[in-house]
DNA sequence: AAGTGGTCTAGACCACTCC
DNA sequence: GAGTGGTCTAGACCACTTA
């Protein structure tokens, strides 16, 4: 149900006295309609005495059906199935060079130019730089096997991420060199259908005019805005993911 | 850093007696480089001494941190900082009609077909159903305030939805049925791009050749499969999430 | 005002895995 | 075999929210 098992020990039938089994007995309820949507199910302290626990585990199992989406809990309120469940799935953002690997593809990459510019408009705003600041403006090709997989379009603000200017990023892709040196991040993450025009079309190597997926990401550290990039994938890729 | 704060008690700097100050002072660490990457931090019964906190609670932090993909923990090999970041993003996937409220708009709705027929193979195939089988495949426009939001392409397996041969799917769309009447599946998801031919296009009220997002998707029930559908999204739809 | 979930503690045992 | 994380317990206090 939840995106990932919480744990390793992803044994058959837990009984009720781990989190896990109060968790499938809870879910075994809710399908069996025993707890319909909308309905207030026990407090966790009642549960706890029914399933012969501690509330902890109770709380425990609890806690990752709300995050599942599966419950919806509030404090005083109790807790209650959730009428219109949302569902969650986790997306893997790997490293471009991890992603390429692991399909067992030799990752090749091609600096296309790296320049210190002022940024368009909508970028400046979203790294939340100042009227008329600089910052590197860096494109690069990722290949699988000698194909192109993604075109990687990124601006960087060169004070969040001291040390950038000195990068060798023919060498080493942005994409990598700030995993490294600014990993850990927070950000956005949209993802959008765009046309091929000739110089996309061109450089991913499909007829204009293509539909292709964008995924366009913002970074912070956490406190300043470090990058923002938008990565255009070859014709045909798939995003995959699991609920 | 994880997808969502795990609870709604975000404040400010929380001292390091709770978990989520031990996180906070966990990922400071790890971002002033005191543990880079691929370092071995210290075990749980350590740090709680030092943090002055009990086990229980750095055990809380690092869960939560391991689940975000910045730790790698295993049992008697102990906790090291993840060497290649793998990030996660919980994507919410709404009810459509729940997406289309959320945005302040009306949901309206139109089915275009409803049939029983052989699907395509691949189909089957996602479905596991055998050879020859029949599935339910339904047709469906969603609206947002009389604009069209997305074109709904569904095959249902029938045995695996009971009832669904007499739900009225005229008035209530298929993906509100399921929810409803099978819900907290698991499945798959992929994201990929395709270009509006003449029928997306007079469907979806944009241009030929136009680039639109598609999702993919299949459910189950955790036994057998239910589902699958294609979501076509109109022209300059975006999927968002945070890291 | 009161009841619910959220969290912390201190201790214990267990399961897994690396040495 | 030993050390690490994974989990459970029993009790306690707190924070929030709603009646």
């Amino acid at each position: 149900m939840s995106g990932a098992p919480p744990t390793q020990t992803a044994q058959g039938t837990k009984g009720p006295r781990t989190w896990q089994g109060v968790r499938a007995e809870v879910l075994r309820r809710i399908r069996a309609r025993d707890w319909p949507p909308g309905t207030m199910i026990p407090n966790e302290a009642d549960l706890a005495r029914e399933l012969g626990c501690a509330r902890a585990t109770v709380n425990r199992a609890l806690r990752d059906l709300a995050e599942a989406g599966v419950l919806d809990r509030r404090r005083r309120a109790g807790t209650r199935v959730a009428a219109t469940p949302v569902r969650r799935a986790v997306l893997q953002i790997p490293v471009i060079r991890d992603e390429i690997a692991a399909q067992g593809r030799d990752h090749g990459y091609r600096l296309l130019s790296r320049a210190l510019a002022a940024p368009p408009a909508a970028t400046a705003a979203a790294l939340a730089l100042p009227e008329g600041a600089q910052a590197l403006h860096v494109r690069a090709l990722h290949f699988a096997d000698a194909q192109p997989f993604v075109l990687e379009d990124r601006w960087i603000a060169p004070e969040a991420a001291p040390g950038v200017l000195d990068a060798d990023l023919a060498r080493i892709s942005a994409n990598e060199w700030l995993v490294r040196h600014a990993p850990f991040a927070s950000g956005t993450l949209s993802f959008g259908a765009v046309t091929a025009d000739a110089g996309l079309a061109g450089l991913l190597d499909c007829a204009p005019g293509t539909a292709l997926l964008r995924l366009d990401r913002t970074t912070s550290d956490g406190a300043r805005m470090v990058t923002a990039a938008a990565l255009t994938y070859h014709a045909g890729y798939r995003l995959r993911t699991t609920i």
